[in-house]
DNA sequence: CGACGATAGTTGTCGGAACGAATATAGTCT
DNA sequence: AGACTATATTCGTTCCGACAACTATCGTCG
């Protein structure tokens, strides 16, 4: 019930309702932005960039087996539908599941030799689409971005930091 | 064919490939999270992001209306369907679309009472969502960030630097 | 004026994202 | 052991996003 916006009070742009609002436009049209690239040469491959964020930690953990909700859990991006995503890399022979005698409602998701192999082939040319999406820019301009991109979620993550452990 | 990267060469984390690879997993992340907020507020009005975007757009504009793909060159993001994305706006009376007769092939978009009136009702709202999302920030942090995403994705705007005009 | 290319949107199709309900298994309490 | 709750994942459904092929209309050039 607060009165309404007479002038706007940062007083940057005429654009946006609030410095928040421009805030988070400027990360959706910068996301959008950038994962175009990627997603061209994710295509490539037949890869979602969420389906290779999957192998990525697989191998990470690798030879050590995943179980399916831990892997969800570590995911960049929320993905209820882990099941399906999984479903479409056992297909291709990238990933095993198997269910332990120990304890039948697990499922343990391994990487396999193809996924690994499939991961190799990716590296380098990612490597440059990172380049390209971002190479522009000095290196204390980056850190500086992972700084504040970390502290503008920070009340967001549920547990800890993400990417720990 | 390089050699295999032995040691990260920036010496911040041994989690990522490289400096760059860490920033846009960091941005993907924090849009993730962020935007988890704002879908559960538009939900509530049955809304997707990009929908309550092209009536912002629309609202601007107002009483003129736009052309089809005018507007959707100024989304946010992409948006290769924004045909059936006006069809949801239309068939709620949110928005008109007519075609002139003086050029038949083109379509005028423009808001109706309705959909400005739902604009209104979400004002509210939507700014207290941005406070939550963002309102743990320093303005000055804020306007950092503004201004390194600017820059990060400067390179891939095709043409000037969005919200031109 | 008829063919041709350019412009402005639309449609077909398919895979992915989101949400909630359902299933299967395990642990616990009595 | 049977009932109950918690855990771990799967399935049904529906909508959204992406890409390519298509239609309709206009401008122009011979």
């Amino acid at each position: 019930m607060s009165a309404a916006p007479t002038t706007i009070a940062h007083g940057r742009s005429t654009r946006f309702d609030s410095l928040e609002q421009e805030v988070f436009l400027n990360l959706w049209r910068t996301y959008d932005r950038l994962r175009q690239l990627e997603d061209e040469l994710f295509g490539q491959f037949e890869l979602t960039p969420q389906q290779y964020n999957a192998l990525r930690l697989l191998k990470a953990s690798h030879p050590m087996p995943l179980l399916t909700l831990e892997l969800a859990g570590k995911l960049v991006s929320r993905a209820p539908d882990i099941t399906r995503l999984l479903d479409k890399l056992a297909e291709r022979g990238l990933i095993t599941r198997e269910r332990p005698a120990e304890n039948r409602r697990q499922v343990l998701v391994q990487i396999t030799a193809a996924g690994l192999e499939l991961l190799d082939r990716i590296a380098g040319p990612l490597r440059e689409c990172h380049l390209r999406q971002l190479g522009h820019l000095p290196t204390a301009d980056l850190e500086r971005l992972v700084s504040l991109l970390q502290a503008a979620r920070a009340p967001h993550e549920a547990a800890g930091p993400w990417t720990e452990s």
